[in-house]
This record gives C-alpha cells, sequence and structure tokens, in this order.
DNA sequence: ATTTCCTATCTTTTT
DNA sequence: GATAGGAAAT
C-alpha cells in the first residue's frame, strides 16, 4: 500500500478504525486520543481502496475544521486528489444541495442566505410592529423559538407563545418574499429536497458514497435526518464523536445521536480511542475525576501515556484585575524561561470575560490573538459595505438595500424609507421597484425624488460597469470613494484605535471580494460564503501571541499551557444553566477546558468580579469540589504573591551581598 | 434631515 | 462600560 500514511504508527484502536471501511461505523473518541488522525488516515486509506475522491464527504462543524481537515488529508494524498474531496460543514454542504434544486421547493433558483445582524435586525423591526416592545421581548429569544421549531420541524405559527408564533410567521413571510433563507432554512430544506425528490437523493447519495462526519455529539435531530436522506444502503457512514464532549445542546444537539447511533444505522462497529496522546496524566485524572460525575454518559476513562506530570494548580484571586495581572505576570516570566508566547492559552466561560485579560495584555504589550469573539462578518462597516455588495448583486433585496439606503446620509431618511417600505407592501413590490417606480416618484417632494435619482442612477451606474466586465473590487472601491464612504466612516470613530479598526475591515472586506473574484467566483457566491464563514480565516492563523478563547470555541485545540479563568457559580456553570436544569453540560464544558493542557493546567476563580461596571461578590464554582484532590494544588493568592515578595527579598539581598563583595 | 445626547439593556455558548 | 435606539435640538 503507497498510502501517505504507515499503519505502523497508529495503535491498535486506530487501526482498527483506519480498516473499517465499510457499512456503519461509529468511533468514540475521547479527548486527545489522535481522532483526527485516525480519520484522516481512513480517508486517505479509502483513496487507496480505490474509491474515487468526488464520492468521498467528510463533513465538520466549522469552517475552520472543515479546511483544517481538508490541508490534512491533502497532505497524505497529495493535493490533487485531495481537492477532489468534499470536506465542508452541515451548512454549506445545504448550501451546495439548494443551490442546484432549491426550485423545486418554490423558491427562485437565486436565493440569499440571511445571518447574523440582518437577521436580528429584522426580528427587532418585527417586534416593534407586533407590539412585543412594551413585553420587552428580546430577539434572540424569539430567535430561539423560531429555530427550534424549525429544527423539530414543527409549524411556526404552533409555537407556544402566541405573539412569538405571530412574529415567527411574519418573519418566515418576509424571507420568503425576498426569496432568502436562513440557517435553519438550509438545514429544513435540504433535508426536504431530498426526502421529497428520490431523484435528487440519488443523485446525492451516488455522488457520496462514503460519508464522515466529525465531532457528532453536537449534531442535531434535523442534522440527523439530513444525513439519514444522504446516506444509501450499504450505508458507509463513519461517525466521530465523544458525548463527553457535547457542548451545543442549546443549539439543539441531541446526544441521544451518538448515544443511539445503531438505531438509525443498523449493526455499526464501534470503535473506541482511549489512549491520551495529549495531556499529562495529571490533567487527565483531574478530568476523568470530574466527568464522572455525568450521569447517563458512555462509560469510559482517558488513558494517558505521560505518566506524571505537574499538579493541576487552582488558584484563588481576590478580583478579576489581579486575576489578570497574575496571569499575565506568569506569561511573562515563562517567556523568559524560553516560551513562546503561542504556547499559552487562557480559557473563558462568557465572550464578556475576555475584555479585562486584553487591557492587561496591552498594558504590558503583549501580542495575542482572539478567537471566538465578535464575527468579523458581524462588524458594523464590514456589514455595510457588503450590504452594498448584495445591493449591488441582488438589488431586489429589501433588507440590504434598507441598510444603506441613507448611510452615508444622502437626503432619503427615515420617513422617506418608511413611505418606499409601505408602497412595495402595498404593490407587492421590492423596494428598489419602489424607487425606480414613476408613481412613487411622483408623490414625494421634489427635493427627495432628486436624492433617489441620483442613488439609484447611482446604482445601475455601477452596475453596469459590472455587467460590462469591470472587476467588482475595483467598481466596488470607486464607489466608496464616490460617496465619501471612509470619510463618513472616519467621523463616526471617537478613537484612533477604533477608525484603524474601521479602515481595516473595509479593507479587508474588499480585499477578500477581489480574491474570491480571482478565483472565479461569482458575487453570489462571495456572499454566500461570507455569511457562512463565521471568522477571516487566515488572519486568525497567522496571527502570532497568547490565545483568548471562550471555552466552545476552544475545542478541537491544544496548548501546551493553559489557564482557565473565572471557576465561580454563576459563570462556571453559568448563571442560566442552573436555570435551565443544563448543569451536565456546563460540567462538559470544563472537562472540555481542562482537557485542552498539554502540559500545565491552572484554573482561577475569585472573590469579587466587575461586572457591568460594578463589583460583585463570587463564589468559588461547585465543580472544583469534584475534582481529583490528589492530582490539584490549592494555592491562595497571599502565598503566590508571598512567594514574590521573599523573592523580592532575596534579589535585594543578593545586590546587598554584591555591593559587599564589590567593596 | 441630521446630529447629539440620554437611557435601558446587556453577557452564555455559534453555524 | 458599551452600545443601540429614542428624543430633542439644530
Amino acid at each position: 500500500m503507497s498510502a501517505g500514511f504507515s499503519i505502523e504508527s497508529l495503535n491498535k484502536a486506530q487501526r482498527k478504525a483506519v480498516l473499517a471501511l465499510k457499512g456503519p461505523v461509529l468511533i468514540l473518541a475521547g479527548a486527545g486520543t489522535g481522532k483526527t488522525r485516525t480519520v484522516t488516515c481512513r480517508m486517505s486509506a479509502l483513496l487507496e481502496n480505490g474509491v474515487k475522491a468526488e464520492n468521498v464527504l467528510a463533513v465538520t462543524f466549522t469552517n475552520k475544521s472543515a479546511a483544517e481537515m481538508a490541508e490534512r488529508v491533502m497532505g497524505m494524498v497529495g493535493k490533487k486528489r485531495g481537492k477532489a474531496l468534499t470536506v465542508c460543514t452541515f451548512h454549506s454542504l445545504c448550501l451546495r444541495i439548494l443551490k442546484r434544486d432549491i426550485e423545486s421547493l418554490g423558491y427562485k433558483k437565486k436565493f440569499a442566505v440571511m445571518a447574523g445582524g440582518d437577521q436580528t435586525g429584522m426580528i427587532r423591526q418585527l417586534i416593534v410592529r407586533k407590539g412585543g416592545r412594551q413585553i420587552n421581548l428580546k430577539p434572540g429569544e424569539v430567535m430561539s423559538e423560531i429555530s427550534k421549531a424549525k429544527n423539530a420541524e414543527l409549524p411556526l405559527s404552533g409555537i407556544e407563545d402566541e405573539l412569538i408564533a405571530e412574529i415567527a410567521v411574519a418573519y418566515q413571510n418576509e424571507l420568503r418574499a425576498q426569496n432568502a433563507v436562513d440557517f435553519d432554512d438550509l438545514l429544513l430544506l435540504g433535508e426536504r429536497v431530498l426526502r421529497e425528490y428520490p431523484e435528487v437523493r440519488v443523485y446525492w447519495q451516488d455522488k457520496f458514497r462514503y460519508v464522515t462526519v466529525d465531532e457528532f455529539q453536537d449534531t442535531n435531530s434535523l442534522q440527523m435526518k439530513l444525513l439519514q436522506q444522504l446516506v444509501g444502503e450499504p450505508y458507509n457512514i463513519c461517525v466521530v464523536g465523544d458525548d463527553d464532549q457535547s457542548i451545543y445542546g442549546w443549539r439543539g444537539a441531541q446526544v441521544a445521536n451518538i448515544l443511539q447511533f445503531e438505531r438509525f444505522f443498523p449493526n455499526p462497529k464501534i470503535i473506541r480511542l482511549e489512549e491520551n496522546y495529549r495531556s499529562t496524566q495529571a490533567v487527565l485524572e483531574v478530568a476523568n475525576s470530574l466527568i464522572r460525575h455525568n450521569l447517563g454518559r458512555r462509560e469510559k476513562k482517558l488513558k494517558p501515556t505521560i505518566p506524571g506530570g505537574d499538579l493541576v494548580r487552582l488558584v484563588s484571586m481576590p478580583g478579576d484585575q489581579e486575576e489578570a495581572e497574575w496571569i499575565v505576570s506568569e506569561i511573562v516570566m515563562q517567556r523568559e524561561e524560553g516560551r513562546v508566547l503561542e504556547d499559552f492559552a487562557i480559557l473563558f466561560r462568557t465572550n464578556g470575560q475576555i475584555r479585562k485579560m486584553e487591557e492587561v495584555l496591552r498594558e504590558e504589550k503583549i501580542p495575542y490573538r482572539m478567537v471566538g469573539a465578535q464575527s468579523f462578518y458581524d462588524r458594523k462597516e464590514v456589514r455595510d459595505v457588503l450590504s452594498y455588495v448584495q445591493v449591488l448583486n441582488q438589488p431586489e433585496l429589501d433588507i440590504p438595500l434598507l441598510r444603506i439606503l441613507n448611510s452615508p446620509p444622502r437626503g432619503i431618511g427615515n420617513t422617506t424609507s418608511m413611505a418606499a417600505l409601505d408602497w412595495s407592501r402595498e404593490k407587492d413590490q421590492s423596494i428598489w421597484e419602489t424607487l425606480i417606480d414613476g408613481d412613487f416618484l411622483f408623490q414625494v417632494s421634489k427635493k427627495v425624488r432628486n436624492s433617489i435619482q441620483t442613488f439609484t442612477s447611482q446604482v445601475e451606474g455601477v452596475r453596469r460597469s459590472l455587467i460590462d466586465g469591470m472587476h467588482a473590487g475595483i467598481v466596488m472601491d470607486q464607489w466608496l470613494r464616490e460617496m465619501d464612504f471612509h470619510e463618513w466612516l472616519m467621523r463616526q470613530c471617537k478613537t484612533d484605535k477604533e477608525k484603524d479598526a474601521r479602515r481595516e475591515g473595509v479593507s479587508t472586506t474588499i480585499a477578500s471580494l477581489t480574491e474570491a473574484i480571482k478565483k472565479g467566483k461569482s458575487l453570489s457566491d462571495f456572499l454566500d460564503q461570507a455569511a457562512l464563514d463565521a471568522e477571516k480565516e487566515d488572519d486568525l492563523e497567522k496571527k502570532s501571541g497568547v490565545t483568548l478563547i471562550t471555552l466552545h470555541a476552544a475545542k478541537g485545540l491544544e496548548y501546551p499551557i493553559v489557564y482557565l479563568v473565572g471557576l465561580e457559580e454563576g459563570i462556571l456553570p453559568h448563571k442560566r444553566s442552573l436555570e435551565e436544569g443544563t448543569r451536565d453540560e456546563e460540567r462538559r464544558l470544563l472537562y472540555v477546558g481542562i482537557t485542552r493542557a498539554q502540559e500545565k493546567m491552572t484554573m482561577t476563580y475569585c472573590a469579587t468580579r466587575v461586572k457591568w461596571g460594578k463589583e460583585e461578590a463570587c463564589e468559588a464554582s461547585s465543580f472544583i469540589g469534584e475534582l481529583n484532590p490528589d492530582w490539584v494544588h490549592e494555592e491562595g493568592y497571599e502565598d503566590i504573591m508571598g512567594a514574590e515578595a521573599s523573592e523580592e527579598e532575596l534579589r535585594g539581598f543578593f545586590s546587598a551581598m554584591s555591593a559587599i563583595l564589590d567593596d
């Protein structure tokens, strides 16, 4: 076998997984047990055994892990064959399926994906229109109800809360009117088109004869149904996951999918990977002792291959300021001992906790990279630019058009856009059609008419030059200049830092547009990708420094030295999980956090923490009592500072000594 | 129509 | 302590 990997380098269980190519396979892979390695070797083995790369599909959960897996397989089987494989997320898979056949479901072929801020904005508007303001209804709540209903394949009108149901129905009508879909629709419609149209199903089943699903514990019931449609007999499906790392229950993930895999695909080969190559015994003992407290899991234990190791440290802090300062001082110290900044990661439960840490790192001039904070494509200026691109591509889309209509200000204010909106509703046409509608223009003031016509002819002019074959990146850049977009943007910024960030956001967006066009993608392709991508991958990978990351985003990653901060009741476990009775998931979250560490693990908790500008008292997390004390070393703030003080005294002593000796 | 100032709310986690 | 949306002033 001329495989790009050596079978000898795998352990027995891994080997078994790599060789089980046909039929359903369930790989239970604990943290750090060489899961990715095994999966990529297995895919490589498929190709070695004569399976065509075009017939192989790997589904992952994030774009990032898709990219990573694709890269690793390519490294094994060569670029040419690697490129023919399909490695993508559930959502982008459905996007592909729908691009081919969405017309069967009554949508027009060119549909848009609505996500992030646009979606929130739309819901917010509807809340106001339907009078949900008074009862303080939050967009997030409405969205999660809609999502729940869609994932359960229940009608939106059946949502228990009448007002939410009404808003949900209006939301869906609005999407439908705009020929747009949201994230859940992608899955919902993807599954539906496969189920209802045998020829579509056969096409995709025939294309993807070998399917692999990574992070299977995170799939929800809809994704499971999709898989059932996608994978036909003889069920060449391999799923990989770890029920102990299921941390997306709030998004509808069903641990049952992994616990009862055999219910969906008969007689699977079940393979357990339990030998951990990532962490020291100390780290694993603590992780195991914690996760043991969860009920209803597939019993398993991570077996260490690296005996001993430093004890896991548990440090109490007076406040979050001290917590941040102490961790940074530790990093500085260890860097002086030869550690590189990329070895360190600081893990958080919520994004809000990151701020303090950032502040201190900046003071100390230590570079850092953040993962899982605000999504690049959700930044204001980026969404503005993207809205412009959307309007260029398809002016009939109301949401992006409304967004840019008066930013920068061009004399088409709120009154006018509301009038246009009403008119478009009445005539059952898009707002763009209304703006070029003579009847509509006739009934507005001359001044407003002028402003509108200036704008619409601008759009038409720019669109024409696009059709003439001008480069979209250049056209967009020129147009932004023409309307003094930058100047307007800069005027809104208070600090220089903000200015830089905004400028960078705009130029990065234009740059990635330019790049996409260069690669031969259409504007629609570019916009779809922007909607599905949470992050701009390349920046994150390239940036160096200490990693700041949420526990959720950290899954699948590893770092030599890990600090896990804010181990406090109300944060981890999160207050809301206590209300919702999902404490087990919080425990898994902590488990994921601990198992990220290769060599050194430090956890901290504070007595007080500044929340919303106010100091609040905190209590140590109840999870702390569940950790095996044999492998934990507890320290107080006084101990650490005491040690440091005596070190200083010592230094003072030495300098005094040398002064004497110099004499 | 646009800017500016005030206030209520926010903090789980993400495709 | 930020930020978005609303009211008030220009």
